[in-house]
DNA sequence: TTTTAATATCGCAATATTACGATATTGATT
DNA sequence: AATCAATATCGTAATATTGCGATATTAAAA
């Protein structure tokens, strides 16, 4: 088949497996990182910066649109993107517990 | 085409990517939180715990191995897995990284 | 109002992922 | 040695992702 078997989890698991998908590609993370280092909202260059056509760059950008990683605000006839604070707190704070729980752990 | 374009990203940027697509399967994630919920090497419980077959398991198993984000002992005529610390506590310092940085900027 | 610039969507080809039955492997048990 | 239990690998079908040319959309500029 092929088809991920969504509902036999729980809705944690998916929404986490989700954010960790879309950041699942290099250029994506190129994206995230690029929105970092210019510190602020930015209304174009993102195509610029890729080695990446412009409908592979928007649909990039979609993805991490719709998984809350990113926002996106119409200014005039460009759009301006920036980093979802909120949905990498929830990965800050989901790893941070991993790393918690691990480390009080003996292992392998 | 359909072939991701690596080389025109870091290794930083295609290893962070790798980590990411290996957590973006909510079987995979689940893994992930039964290891850290029986808080020990557990050794073959992994296929009763997850609606899937043990090949799939197995498959999914491979790919957190190869993301490094589990380690597998062989123990005996079964193999005793383990989350890979180090990998969560990369994924945490980039997180805390990029929380940190972004909430000192004012955004749309 | 025509043009231009920025972005999105469509359609399609190439490739990758997911799932699993069948089968192989490997070490323990009998 | 034969059997069993745990796991891996192979092969393959179904589906999803990736990338981009062509085209649409939309708002500003000329």
């Amino acid at each position: 088949m092929g088809a991920s078997k969504t509902d036999y989890f729980t809705e944690q698991q998916n929404q986490m497996a989700t954010i960790a998908k879309a950041l699942g590609h290099p250029a994506r993370i190129a994206i995230i990182e690029h929105l970092l280092k210019v510190n602020a909202c930015i209304c174009s260059d993102i195509v610029d910066e890729l080695p990446l056509a412009q409908p592979t760059v928007s649909q990039h950008l979609k993805e991490l649109k719709n998984a809350g990683l990113i926002k996106g605000n119409i200014e005039g006839n460009s759009i301006c993107y920036c980093i979802d604070e909120k949905t990498f707190q929830l990965l800050n704070g989901y790893f941070s517990n991993i790393v918690n729980t691990v480390t009080s752990q003996k292992c392998c």
